[in-house]
RNA sequence: GGUCGCGUAGCUCAGCUGGAUAGAGCAUCUGCCUUCUAAGCAGACGGUCACAGGUUCGAAUCCUGUCGCGAUCACCA
């Protein structure tokens, strides 16, 4: 039994001995650093069943368990908070069960034979990643990750947005001006090549427009009649008839853009176990909505559309169908997720990593799944964010306002190697690995940076400002850890070396404590979603370290026993940096 | 207009299902490298928790309203 379980019953059975009443429930906090104690007992709720004064009550129930719970050396009462002072023996076994552990925190044996969907990237194949990508794959990638380690089984998934106009602008202008250009013989990466061609057909869509408006026509009619998007769109109509020119050109160029992509998710350090692409799953949708038409669960109107009717949840009617038989977006959502759980059966629930502007879209798909009878459509949720905004305003890929993914990850991967230089530190090392250390502490600083801000706020990313290297960090941190690994190869780590009865120093209790929590920050992370949790948790862990290591020598303690506590201390600590640090898809140098 | 989200120090953010005097980092200012890595530590300065009511022993946290910012409400995706 935890000793927390252990005090709460036991401030039960004081109340009922003392007072004759029951408490349902007792109030446990970790004790406030300006006072004396570790765990507190709120006295303040049980006034509700208890009619007293809530210090005496505290004093007696304190004494209470002073005397009956071992681990409990003495207790204090400040207004209606009984302060408890937990023994450093409880706070050494607890420590000695961890420290062999590398996989402290973490649940190895599955909960159930249920697996979570995590789909998340999910771009474009017109134009380049960008930092909105940035913040969606961090995002997916680390909860994916906060899943798996809270002991469920996790499939990695996105849907690529491979079909549709959009996409064949950039093979028109491609056609019209890209003279045979490839990714090989311009050196460009895929996607940004492609990019161009997305970029160079709108440039000359909005020459055509002005020379129409000039000719006479209104702006509505010259957005419609603009030559090149009727080629395009008559290219689209191609592309859904199967014809072999166009489909051999999208292949090609959308191979070219997979290519450049897979590079970004490489530098990123995310992957995938599957792949859907919308050009496979677009017509998904329109069986699954037959059946529900037959059953009831949607209902067509006399031009022939398909709706759903969600006006009893609050909400609107929904189209699922258009009067002319095709496919729309809902339709497509509907019959992916349908596919997905068909062809991984043991699916329990799916985790969708998208913008908050999409929130209504989710909120009726989720629905909708429900009224067709899923039963693991109970387990959906939307993992929504925020935007990442620049100063002047949002990113906009066709104005050329975006920060670009690759460029981003470059900078801060060289700003990480000026920082580094600087202050020399890893002399010995080859160029390489030098090269190593500047790319991990570059996209810590980065994803850090992201990650550590809770998902459902917006981000305002300012160019001129670097990101951060000092303070609350990647860089910090894995700063701390690098430390840490400086002072266990310098003290002959054993790790199994026995640790019996030291008296504890208040700066060690504190990491102690602080590591105890590990586990449960996990459980939350994971059920609320939320790489910010675990960021936050590391953030104060190291803050605690490194007050741990300024104010307490190691290498000086007055005994061997007390020395190689402290080296173990820290090797757990710094141990739990890596693990934590991994969740968010952040790896931790030896050196730096 | 309806719906959803956000509003905490000059700036960027924590603050779990209500608990003690609201916490960090950046910026500004003081100290600390002849001992384990100073990307650090110790400290100072900085707050009407948007505003107004309500719920109660107690509210940044829960409820209602107002204001501000953003998103969304397509036979687009």
């Amino acid at each position: 039994m935890s000793l927390q379980r252990t005090i709460s019953e036991n401030v039960k059975i004081a109340i009922h001995a003392l007072y004759g009443v029951t408490l349902e429930s007792v109030e446990l906090q970790a004790t406030r650093k300006e006072f004396e104690g570790d765990i507190t007992v709120v006295v303040f709720p049980m006034l509700r069943v208890v009619k007293g004064d809530p210090v005496q009550i505290g004093e007696a129930v304190g004494k209470y368990l002073s005397e009956n719970i071992t681990d409990v050396e003495d207790y204090n009462v400040v207004k209606g908070f009984l302060n408890l002072v937990i023994s450093d023996t409880y706070y050494l076994d607890f420590f000695v069960s961890i420290k062999d552990n590398e996989r402290f925190g973490f649940v190895d044996s599955l909960k159930d034979n249920k697996a979570v969907m995590v789909e998340y990237s999910s771009p474009n194949t017109n134009k380049p990643l960008h930092l909105g990508h940035i913040r969606n794959i961090l995002l997916g990638y680390s909860v994916a990750e906060i899943i798996k380690a809270s002991g469920k089984k996790v499939y990695k998934t996105q849907i690529i947005n491979d079909r549709g106009i959009h996409i064949c602008k950039s093979m028109v202008a491609w056609n019209k001006f890209g003279e045979g250009e490839t990714p090989e013989s311009t050196g460009l990466k895929g996607d940004k090549l492609v990019g161009n061609y997305y970029v160079k057909f709108d440039q000359v869509y909005k020459e055509q427009i002005a020379r129409l408006i000039e000719d006479g026509l209104s702006e509505e009619d010259a957005k419609k009649e603009a030559p090149i998007l009727i080629e395009a769109q008559e290219m689209l109509r191609k592309w859904e008839s199967g014809d072999t020119e166009v489909v051999t050109l999208w292949k090609m160029m959308n191979g070219w853009v997979y290519d450049g992509f897979d590079q970004t998710y490489n530098a990123l350090g995310v992957d995938f176990d599957s792949y859907y692409y919308e050009s496979n799953t677009y017509l998904l949708g329109k069986d699954n909505i037959e059946e529900g038409l037959s059953r009831g669960v949607f209902f067509k109107k006399e031009d022939g559309s398909v709706w759903c009717d969600l006006t009893e949840d609050g909400l609107d009617e929904k189209l699922v169908l258009r009067s002319d038989g095709t496919a729309v977006y809902m339709t497509q959502d509907i019959g992916t997720a349908i596919q997905r759980v068909k062809d991984n059966p043991d699916i329990g629930g799916m985790i969708y990593t998208v913008g908050n502007e999409q929130d209504y879209h989710f909120k009726v798909l989720f629905l909708i799944l429900k009224k067709l009878g899923y039963e693991w459509a109970k387990n959906l949720h939307h993992l929504s964010y925020g935007m990442v905004d620049l100063p002047s305003g949002k990113m906009k890929s066709r104005e050329g306002t975006v920060v670009d993914a690759d460029d981003l990850i470059d900078e801060m991967t060289r700003t990480a190697e000026e920082i580094s230089q600087d202050l020399g530190k890893l002399e010995g090392y080859t160029k390489e690995e030098k090269a190593g250390v500047y790319n991990k502490i570059g996209l810590g600083a980065l994803k850090y940076y992201i990650l550590k801000v809770d998902p459902k706020k917006r981000i305002l990313f300012n160019p001129e400002e670097s990101v951060d290297f000092q303070g609350n960090t990647g860089p910090f941190i894995q700063y701390t850890h690098a430390r840490i690994q400086a002072i266990l190869r310098k003290a002959d780590f054993r790790k199994s070396e026995p640790i019996s009865s030291i008296k504890l120093h208040q700066k060690e209790k504190e990491l102690i404590k602080h590591l105890e929590l590990y586990p449960e920050i996990i459980q939350n992370a994971a059920s609320e979603l939320s790489p910010a949790l675990i960021a936050n948790y590391t953030y104060d862990l190291v803050k605690s370290y490194n007050s741990f290591f300024q104010n307490v020598s190691i290498f000086g303690a007055d005994s061997e026993e007390e020395k190689q506590f402290r080296v173990q201390l820290s090797g757990s600590v710094g141990n739990t940096i890596k693990s934590a640090f991994s969740l968010l898809g952040i790896n931790v140098p030896e050196r730096m």
